[in-house]
RNA sequence: CGGGGUGUAGCGCAGCUUGGUAGCGCGCAGCGUUCGGGACGCUGAGGUCCCGGGUUCGAGUCCCGGCACCCCGACCA
């Protein structure tokens, strides 16, 4: 490839819109290019990369026996219908309709329209297992996209999907996948940590998320710095410390608190620890019940958990109406049981705590929770702090920032009851299918290697994901002994199957050697004016600061054996 | 959807306070000189100053209303 023909330049400078550096290095690099808010057109360069990721991911999925195929990017409503989740808030979806009114939705995922070919195609259990996949844009229309191609509306997943017999057979597709996708983040250089997940809007219960830890990301994870404990924020429990009995607790009495609504302002002002308190927050479900949850002062409700305890329920912060109905007051609200019923977080001890009276200016302290609250149900609602206890092995939990790469679910029957996905049984019995669907985004990905692999001056791509192998820089061009070595090794190399960036612009040795850096093609070989005059070229890797010079007549022999070398490292690796 | 910020040439920005011929750097085109770490000279092209309305003799600048984008919070590959 010319690089003087390539179709998108490299940019001096990153636009303003660009905060983070990956992003900066996608736009600069002339990978990626936006067209609207979370919409991007991957450039020549960009979509090699993302071919070839694709192609690591395809050829690992193949090797666990998936088959891959295609389903179409628009879909009608129906098969949305039949779960429920064509009417489900999130994700935000993209929704049409055809020239006869009816409704269609380029999905956010393909579970129902896999499993609506898995029940047509598989009829016998002769058929199972299955794992099927495909390639296939998603639509998400988010609120926020953000950091380039890190979150976007539009994006293409490797979707898989597998159907087995029994939860057995599902365990092992599961495993299966599990270790592909080591296998694939490996390859992809990319060091990704399995973490526990919160399956969310996907339905079903044991997920793993594969994590990079990077502060470009948007998801909090804890590990356990003892034990191999990792959790995503969203479903991370702890080790509660063993509470001590208590005794003694003065009756509760309330006391006055002018003006004083906050934790905050509670602590400045009666010299107590966040801890002393308890708070109250009163929830709004989508169902329209009220909930009241209580916290201890120095914990934040996990929404996440919440809602999970909720059976998926939606909720939002109560009204002023809500507040009048359950006979409290904004800031001063205490354990009450509204209509939707009370839950009191699991890290609420058995003492005296300071709480809201229900009562404008006023709380009430030595509360007691086991005597003095009306009747509630206690459940682990609220986030795990950094320094927390394990609830694995109890060292001590730390908190990092991730990108989540890829994610793996075990359904079991959730899909396969709504959709009567069934198959005939050795028995003669008609039995649902055991389903897990595994997905990774290739756009992520491609900025999450460049997070990776960069370094001031630009993209180090790991060689199993470069847009090409060699970059072959001409200087200066106008020389013709200069421009026909070059050339000839250029055409030596793509004979013998290396993909050459060969730079052929008329451009100044700083200008070449910068996009070189910028663009991180894994191998440098510069072809000279100064090079020839020792009969030999100059060729450096990416990642390294040495020079080597190679003879000339021997040039390609050696590049070719060296790239071969480092393919074979890179898929072994 | 809440809070903050920004919209001026392909990119980075100044000009706006105090209204009066739209600027700078990079990039781009032509010619010449250069040629190993973002060269130099000369010449040149390129703008609905985000959109709409208002005030004014006159608006990039002031006022009102939109829209878009970015960052921080609630949701997910």
């Amino acid at each position: 490839m010319r690089q003087s023909t390539l179709f998108g330049r490299t940019l001096r400078e990153a636009p303003a819109e660009a905060q983070t550096v990956s992003h900066q290095l996608v736009l600069r690099a002339a990978l990626a290019r936006p067209l609207a808010t979370g919409l991007y057109t991957l450039l020549p360069l960009g979509y090699r990369v993302a071919r070839k990721i694709e192609q690591i991911v395809r050829d690992e999925i193949d090797r666990i026996g998936g088959q891959e195929m295609k389903i179409p990017i628009i879909i009608p409503a129906e098969y949305m219908q039949e779960t429920g989740r064509w009417d489900a808030l999130e994700p935000n979806a993209f929704r049409t309709k055809d020239h006869s009114g009816r409704d269609y939705m380029i999905p956010y995922t393909h579970e129902e329209l896999f499993t609506h070919h898995a029940r047509n195609e598989v009829v016998s259990y002769r058929q199972l297992p299955l794992i099927a996949y495909h390639f296939q844009a998603k639509g998400r229309d988010e609120e926020r996209s953000r950091g380039g191609l890190l979150r976007v509306r539009e994006f293409v997943m490797k979707d898989s999907y597998s159907y087995d017999l029994d939860a057995a057979g599902m365990e092992k597709a599961y495993r299966a996948h599990f270790e592909a996708y080591v296998r694939i983040y490996r390859r992809l250089g990319i060091r990704a940590h399995a973490v526990e997940s919160d399956t969310g809007a996907m339905g079903g219960d044991v997920a793993h998320e594969f994590q990079v830890l990077t502060d470009e990301g948007e998801d909090t994870l804890v590990f356990c710095t003892t034990c191999d404990y990792k959790a995503n924020l969203e479903r991370a429990t702890r080790r509660l410390p063993e509470p001590a009995p208590a005794v003694g607790v003065p009756a509760r009495e309330q006391i006055e608190t002018p003006g004083l609504t906050t934790i905050e302002q509670l602590q400045r002002s009666l010299g107590l620890p966040a801890s002393a308190f308890l708070k109250t927050l009163l929830l709004r479900t989508s169902d329209g019940k009220v909930i009241a949850v209580v916290l201890p002062g120095d914990r934040e409700l996990n929404h996440a958990k919440l809602r999970k305890r909720l059976g998926g329920r939606a909720f939002a912060f109560a009204s002023d109406a809500d507040f009048a109905a359950s006979r409290t007051v904004p800031g001063f609200v205490g354990p009450i049981v509204p209509s939707g019923g009370l839950i009191v977080d699991a890290s609420v001890e058995p003492r005296g705590y300071v709480a809201g009276a229900n009562v404008k200016d006023r709380h009430v302290k030595n509360l007691l929770p086991g005597r003095d609250l009306p009747s509630f149900e206690r459940l682990d609602v609220h986030d795990v702090h950094d320094g927390d206890a394990c609830p694995s092995c109890g060292g001590r939990l730390a908190a990092h920032r991730g990108v989540e790469v890829g994610n793996i679910f075990k359904f079991g029957t959730y899909y396969s009851d709504k959709m009567h996905a069934t198959y005939l049984a050795e028995d003669g019995t008609r039995k649902p299918m055991y389903m897990c669907s595994y997905g990774i985004g290739i756009g992520r990905n491609l900025q999450t290697i460049i997070i990776e692999n960069h370094d001031d001056k630009g993209i180090v791509w790991p060689i199993s994901v470069a847009p090409f192998e060699v970059h072959v820089i001409a200087l200066p061009m106008n020389d013709d002994a200069v421009r026909a070595a070059a050339e000839g090794l250029v055409a030596d190399l793509e004979s013998r199957g290396i993909e050459v960036l060969y730079d052929d612009r008329n451009d100044s040795a700083g200008v070449k050697f910068a996009d070189a850096d910028l663009i991180g093609i894994p191998f440098r070989v510069a072809v000279s004016r100064r090079s020839l005059g020792s009969a030999s070229v100059e060729l450096k890797a990416r990642a390294a600061t040495e020079l080597e010079l190679v003879p000339k007549d021997v040039a390609a022999e050696r590049i070719v054996g060296i790239v071969h070398r480092a393919r074979e490292a890179a898929r072994f690796s």
